[in-house]
DNA sequence: GCAAAAGTGTTGTGATTACACCCATGT
DNA sequence: ACATGGGTGTAATCACAACACTTTTGC
């Protein structure tokens, strides 16, 4: 047992916020194993390809995302249960990715077996351990939220700060104080007045806020 | 490209505190690729074997821990840089695990090719990316000092305040506030009383205190 | 009694929250 | 003018740290 062979495959939780609700990404499967049950989008990693690159690959492919676009993309954790894969002896790493509602509503209109799904009431069983997979991506998510610019990722370029606080809400599932939540986020300074304001509300309109440079200047490519 | 085959390894990164410093167990390589240098004590997953059994066997090989002492054991991060062995494509999940002194001492007397040496201070290049995982480890180590009972699998079963501080002082690389830090251990509730003083000072003695109940069972076995 | 370190009480400061209020816009 | 949500000021609370002090032990 000097190196036994495995297969190595990247899963993708691939997050954004649906209906007020953080969501994820998930395909019905066609094959067995599994048949007919959702599944995070995933694939084998190339012999030549580094496990990040992997990821991304999958990424453009089910989002639709172009090659270029900015997307937060991190490592999560590394499922290798013997038995996970009734096939073959299988180790996933497992990436979590998160994308503004816009990207993955357009992917999942274009194709049926797309489906998103709240990651607090997934609704069915999914195949492999790929729940265990969304409560762990959906943890660290929660654990990045304050000391990490990770949010925006799920925002469009311009956003006030309703909308950023919404973000906020539907991770952690609290409702939070909107004097306070507004200056703690001034006070991070992950984000700059632009002076424009929304338009087509009821009701007055609110400023639009873009994320600083040096804090885009650090997201995954 | 279905499904390439890989090799799959666990790296370990066994710290502890050696004379008032956060260091490593290193294990000076014999053979080809990097002859002669220092690496992380790892070695290849068993086909039939889980990723946390593979780690849990190179820390009972390497320390010497008998198999049902207890030590901090946790996935880390994966590595699976292409180019990171240049026998094959090898994918590595590094795991961090945490010890009191005297277990790493004893397995660094009895083996030649073992050594402890700082985190910080590594002295020499590391082979593979192995220095790359420690300084990850360290990271890891740090950002979860405050938040989880993490350092006292650093510590013997009973300790006093000022070993515990130490401990956190070696680990930040901050010097803190005695009395602060007291009561803020205290109130964590992590740590229990026990009436009992430490023996043969030339001063007052501590007193000592152990684990709370609830937090020594959440820890790896 | 002295030295050395253990352990505690008190105060001050900064961060965060809660609440109340004012402001700007569309109808 | 009014309804609605945007945005701001003020006060209270909490956590934490700094400092000074008292206590206990060995010599």
């Amino acid at each position: 047992m000097s190196h036994p062979p495995f297969a190595v495959t990247v899963d993708l939780v691939l997050m954004t916020i649906a209906d007020g609700r953080l969501s994820v990404l998930l395909q019905r499967r066609s094959e067995e194993p599994f048949a007919d049950r959702l599944a995070l989008p995933g694939g084998f990693v190339g012999i030549e390809e580094t496990l990040g690159d992997a990821a991304r690959r999958i990424v453009i492919g089910k989002a639709g995302l172009a090659a270029g676009a900015s997307a937060w993309l991190e490592q999560l954790y590394t499922f290798g249960d013997p038995q996970r894969d009734p096939r073959m002896r299988t180790v996933s790493v497992a990436h979590f990715a998160l994308l503004p509602h816009a990207v993955l509503a357009r992917a999942v209109l274009s194709r049926s077996d797309l489906a998103l799904v709240p990651v607090t009431d997934l609704g069915e069983p999914l195949a492999f351990d790929h729940a265990t997979i969304i409560a762990a991506a959906h943890e660290r998510l929660k654990g990045k939220l304050d000391y990490s610019p990770v949010a925006f990722a799920l925002l469009p370029d311009l956003f006030t700060l309703r909308d950023l606080q919404s973000v906020h809400e539907a991770i952690t599932g609290k409702t939070l104080n909107k004097p306070a939540f507004r200056r703690r986020m001034l006070d991070t300074g992950w984000i700059e007045r632009t002076g424009q304001r929304e338009s087509d509300t009821p009701f007055r309109p609110a400023e639009l806020y873009k994320i600083s440079v040096q804090v885009a200047d650090g997201r995954a490519g």
